[in-house]
DNA sequence: CGTCACATTTACGTTAACGTCAAGCACTCT
DNA sequence: AGAGTGCTTGACGTTAACGTAAATGTGACG
C-alpha cells in the first residue's frame, strides 16, 4: 500500500529545513508555536512541521508584510481555520474579517495619497534642481 | 502699545494647548524635541511651540498613519526642510524620496491583493454561511 | 566510544515609541 | 505665606517580535 517512493517523508520538514525553505529563524519557529499559531508535531523530542503548519507559515508571513500583529494574525488564521464552526462563532469571524477588511482600504486611501503628495513633492523637488542646473550651467 | 485683546500669542502654544489640538501627550512631544524632530523655543524654561512646530507635527503624525519610523520621518522632514542645500545633498535626498515612494507603491501593491484575497475569503465564508442557514430553515 | 552537527529549553537582551512616576521650579491667587 | 496649577527634568517601566547566549540532549558516523 505504502509507496516507498512517496515514502521519503515530503509530508513533514524538519525546523532546518523550513528555516531554508521560508527564510526564517529556528527562533521564529519556536516562537510562533509558542505563541500558539504553528503546532508542529513531536518526533521525540524534534519539531516536524507539517504542511498544515506550512500553510500556516504563509499567511502569516504575508501578514507581517501588511503590518498586521501576530495577535492579529492569530484571528485571521482562526478565521481560515473554523468555517466548519456554529454559526455564532462564524458570524463573529466574518465581522472580525470585515472589520479588518475595512482598516486595510482606509490605510490603501491613506497611502494612495501619501504616495501622490510624495510624488509631488518629488517632482516640485526635481523642477527645483533642474533649475538649479540650469544656473549652473556656462 | 501692546494691545491686550491681541496680546493673545496666536503665534505660540504652550505644551497644553499643542496636547489638546493634536490629540498627544506632554512625552510625546518633549520625546519628539529629544529626537530632533520638533525645536521649541523657550520662554525660561517652558516649551513655546511655533507654527513651524505645528507644520512639521502635522507630518509626523501623518508619517506615523503610513507606519514610518521616527528615524524616517526625520529624514523625510529633513527633505521637506533643506530643498535649498547644495546639489549633492539634494540628489542623496531625492534618491531617499525616490526609494521610500518605490517601497509605498510596493506596499500598496501587496496591500491591494491582500484586500482581494480577504473579500474574497470573505465573500467565500458568508456564501457557506448562507447554505447553512438555508439547510437550518424549515 | 568519542565527537560532530543539529536540536532543545531556559532565560536574559534589544529596539521603538512612548507611559508613568517622582521631585522640583514658576506663577498666581488668596 | 500657603495652596494650587502647570510646566520642567530625570529615570525607570512597557509591549512586540524576536536575537542571542548557555547548558544540555541525541542520533549518525568513523
Amino acid at each position: 500500500m505504502t509507496n516507498p517512493v512517496t515514502m521519503t517523508n515530503t509530508e513533514t520538514m524538519t525546523i532546518r529545513q523550513m528555516c531554508d525553505t521560508y527564510d526564517v529563524t529556528p527562533r521564529t519557529l519556536r516562537f510562533y508555536e509558542a505563541k500558539e499559531l504553528l503546532s508542529p508535531i513531536r518526533q521525540g523530542t524534534r519539531r516536524l512541521f507539517t504542511r498544515t503548519d506550512r500553510a500556516r507559515l504563509q499567511l502569516i508571513l504575508r501578514g507581517k508584510r501588511f503590518g498586521f500583529s501576530l495577535e492579529d494574525i492569530r484571528q485571521l488564521l482562526d478565521m481560515y481555520d473554523r468555517n466548519g464552526s456554529n454559526e455564532a462563532q462564524m458570524t463573529r469571524t466574518f465581522d472580525l474579517a470585515r472589520q479588518r477588511l475595512a482598516q486595510m482600504q482606509a490605510q490603501r486611501a491613506e497611502l494612495d495619497t501619501a504616495i501622490a503628495e510624495l510624488a509631488a513633492q518629488l517632482a516640485e523637488g526635481e523642477a527645483a534642481l533642474a533649475a538649479f542646473r540650469r544656473d549652473s550651467a556656462a
